[in-house]
DNA sequence: CACTGTAACGGCACTCCGTGCCACTGGACA
DNA sequence: TGTCCAGTGGCACGGAGTGCCGTTACAGTG
């Protein structure tokens, strides 16, 4: 008795394409009748799923218009697992940030549309500001257990932490407000580098308390995946 | 035909009254039945009143658990706003930081609650999240203002705000992890002025171009209030 | 090709959040 | 005493998010 009309999404395929369709739906949507005046019911509709689906493949109205932030913390926390033991921390910490800028820069006709969507409605906004906070928490996690034994290491974790993510975001506003086309990935790399002249990381850190706490910081990753 | 018992809030204590019985309610029943488990009518009713009167003292649910945020942001405002123009940019970052230390010192028991509750609740995180924000937003803003003509003032701005946001919740968390009992504010300090040797905020601005964006700042300001 | 298991789908019903509306009430004030 | 009026609470409504369940497409097996 249910509906007899031929649906996606059945395979793997299927499932991406049905997820970008939501996404593409939401973000128009947003931008065109506003955030608040449009239900989830008109996405999914105009997606051409049924709305029962759309909490299928988000959480929540709010994940539809950037879903790819879990993606951007794996991506982030893969860069520290495998970076060299040798490799210096302040490198690691950049080209982890790089990492992300790359995720945004990889479409940036729908970043640029995603911004002003974010920049705009409050419940967006403070969906982004949790994002961020859980980038700047993954970061400084890292950090804190690189730097064991440093005089203040938990503070200088907690502060370059910040500080990279804070020069991220003014990176990526930069990009976007410049009109967001072409070397973004060399501004960012230079602005990145002007940041790192500013943090104080030079000293050395007890390595056997390193390998603890990254130990424990595996644990905790782990427990919450 | 409506209600006959004796109602509070009529007048502005009375309105204070009720505030805090809804504050207290809403996190002790939070606390202990759990956040999604506890109703706005739940609250609104162990503090005896209706629930549409929740909804005019609180935003939302999330906003009856840590309901000063307001004020701490308009105390940083006040504390840039009014700072001599010859007292150091660092000093005056420190100052506005202990400011939102103080206030959350004031309280240290429901602090101990709330800290707990956002540390376990989801929604409550990511509400702390969106208010940090706020505050990192305010610094950057108002330090960016002060940091016309200086090289790269508004990277410098942007690392050092969020840098300084960074550690006040890092001590904040600290003293909060060590008990939370007396001498906290004065290991607050301590670890501002570890944080103020970290940063680089020794050149001097073009005050010109200083006026010219504080005025912009005030105006942004009195827009949003 | 027929059969079966499985995973995704869509509809339905439900709870709760948040809001507009409105009748009521207690206090202030002329 | 009469008149405002700010605060109140009930009511109803729309929308978010969720559990449940029957249905359907596809894969695998014989």
């Amino acid at each position: 008795m249910s509906n007899v009309t031929p649906r996606r999404g059945r395979s793997a395929a299927g499932r991406a394409e049905v997820r970008r369709d939501l996404v593409t739906a939401a973000v128009d949507l947003f931008t065109a009748q506003g955030y608040d005046e449009t239900t989830v019911d008109d996405i999914a509709a105009a997606a051409g799923v049924g709305r029962r689906t759309f909490f299928r493949y988000f959480k929540g109205k709010e994940d539809a218009v950037s879903p790819d932030h879990e993606l951007g913390l794996a991506r982030v926390a893969e860069v520290f697992a495998t970076a060299h033991p040798t490799e210096p921390l302040l490198s690691v910490v950049l080209r982890a940030g790089e990492t992300v800028f790359d995720l945004y820069l990889s479409d940036p006709g729908t970043a640029r549309k995603r911004f002003a969507l974010v920049h705009e409605v409050p419940a967006l906004r403070d969906r982004e500001a949790a994002m961020v906070h859980r980038y700047r928490r993954l970061f400084t996690r890292e950090l804190a257990a690189r730097l064991a034994g440093v005089e203040d290491g938990d503070l200088r974790a907690a502060v370059t932490g910040a500080a990279v993510v804070a020069a991220h975001n003014q990176a990526l506003r930069r990009w976007l407000a410049d009109g967001g086309t072409g070397e973004g990935t060399e501004a960012c790399r230079a602005h990145f580098r002007k940041v790192a002249d500013m943090l104080p990381l030079e000293q050395a850190p007890d390595l056997e308390q390193v390998a603890r706490r990254l130990e424990r910081a595996a644990r905790s990753l782990e427990r919450r995946a």
